[in-house]
DNA sequence: AATTACGTTTACGTTTGCGTCAAAATACCG
DNA sequence: CGGTATTTTGACGCAAACGTAAACGTAATT
């Protein structure tokens, strides 16, 4: 049927620990099944955790995860009042990325300036070193 | 002479608390001057503090942050070790940048896809809004 | 039957990044 | 110079995001 994980196949995957996961699906970001007390991830369960991991790479808390993960997963059935709200908030989140991909540029621009010095004043030691031994 | 800045003239300008910028102070983020006690921020303590609160929206933790603003200020006067070993830490940032930007354009996709499916809805409820009731 | 591997809950501990007083010293303004 | 505003140094508190046992169950292996 459907391909399942457990507990530390995800946490091999994904190279955190089994307690970050169960943590997690405390916060509400993850809801396995169970058979028995053991917990069955899905492949869906999977993709959460991968969409968990990068909203951690863009340094957001879990409760900001969950709420983009909400967003993903509820569009139909909504009134219209809440697709609207739902856009709004979709507005804030679109300007906060644009704004960390202007950040990212610019750490970007100063890291190759830095690069640049660095490999330059290597170049300089360099020839010191060859013109003062021979 | 050289322009300066108390400390609630930068917590007003950054939109942060005077503790907070006390904080990093004392994480050894800013090393203002002082006039007996009381601390003057110059134009390179306010660049320092532009720099801190752009890590934190990029989601680094101070120290971090405190890494990434001395590896830009120190770079003369280093041997040839530190210069190489200065130059790994670059490489590393560099990817860690580069993964943050396609996560970033990973989020910008999947949020327009929700946008688009968020106005389909909504235009689908005004239609039917309109047929049901005339 | 005993060991080994994995999973579960419960619960206390830790680090980070400040918030929030408190009490005293400084600075600025008419 | 007196009053108001600002700043300073503690010190305690707190939420987030786990780490780290402890103590137990289950399941497969030897």
């Amino acid at each position: 049927m459907e391909q399942t994980y457990s507990i530390s196949d995800l946490s091999r995957e994904f190279d955190i620990t089994t307690r970050s996961i169960r943590f997690y699906e405390d916060q509400g970001l993850l809801a396995p099944a169970r058979r028995g007390q053991t917990r069955i991830y899905s492949k869906g369960d999977r993709v959460r955790l991968r969409l968990i991991m990068r909203g951690k790479r863009l340094g957001l808390s879990l409760a900001e995860i969950k709420e983009t993960i909400d967003l993903y997963d509820a569009s139909p059935s909504k009134s219209v009042i809440q697709l609207e709200q739902l856009l709004s908030i979709i507005q804030q989140k679109k300007k906060l990325l644009e704004q960390q991909a202007r950040d990212i540029a610019e750490s970007q621009l100063e890291l190759n300036v830095t690069e640049q010095r660095c490999q330059q004043a290597l170049l300089e030691l360099q020839q010191n070193a060859d013109t003062s031994d021979n």
